[in-house]
DNA sequence: ATAATTGTTACACTTACTGTAACAATAATA
DNA sequence: TATTATTGTTACAGTAAGTGTAACAATTAT
């Protein structure tokens, strides 16, 4: 699952977190309405967990409720939770001969080009509160 | 291969080509320098043959030319010649289930979010020629 | 006790990626 | 003409990654 689709995946259950407030949701439900496999949503839901950003509560009438204001939760926050690698898997080719020292100067420039850029999509993300989203696909 | 590595891969090889210019160099020569695969590096270089970036010539002292000044040409063009899909995969997961018309939503919302990404991406990268990239790894 | 639920592991299946080889088509050259 | 060198493309086996599902221990309410 790429970091995108996680995000996305995300947002849809703490979407329909948000409009379920404050009444705990557990990963059947959740999983039913947004389209996913219960099991692999548990397993996004339990990166949120330990991000403080969803609290669960094992066993019978368990389930998930969103832990944070949708107007305090930020897009960027989200993603910074379900992925630890670096934003957007930018690679860079890890050349195996190329002895000559340009090729390592090359591959120093497109990290920190691949950097930049993933500076500025974590900007733009950390620009969208769960409420804006909300508002957004609400009207 | 994704598609930031073969642009990193691409860029070596025009870096390589620009500096021998105007002899021509087979993917022998090109690909033991950057340290790649000669056959793979021979489809990277047929799709910038195809976008009029690199010029190629079969046969006995044959081999690829940069056809285009180093001034001219951008990273974006680069990039846009060995990438048919667009940019840098940013996916958002097809629901099987999900009926609600709010996941469907949410799905363009991350749509039109990553395509805006894409933009930028692509706009940082018009940006830099590849005689900026030479200066700066040759500083 | 029982039933329900999370969190994690496991696993088979598929898909994608990788590296390399092979070869037809082509062109220079002897 | 025959030979050699080269591109452009296809093929393929091997590996890695992703997918979907199931299973189950731990936990908790009833």
């Amino acid at each position: 699952m790429s970091a995108s689709t996680k995000l996305s995946t995300s947002v849809k259950a703490l979407c329909y977190l948000a409009k379920a407030n404050p009444e705990p949701k557990t990963s059947s439900e959740i999983a039913k309405s947004i389209g996913v496999n219960a099991s692999k949503l548990r397993k996004i839901l339990s990166m949120l967990v330990k991000n403080n950003i969803v609290e669960s509560n094992q066993g019978a009438s368990g389930g998930f409720i969103l832990k944070k204001g949708i107007g305090d939760l930020h897009l960027q926050e989200v993603y910074c939770a379900i992925e630890d690698r670096k934003a957007f898997h930018l690679n860079v080719a890890k050349s195996k001969g190329g002895h000559l020292s340009e090729t390592s100067k090359l591959n120093n420039f497109f990290l920190d080009l691949f950097a930049d850029i993933q500076v500025e999509i974590e900007e733009k993300m950390r620009k969208l509160s769960l409420k804006s989203v909300l508002e957004k696909i609400e009207k």
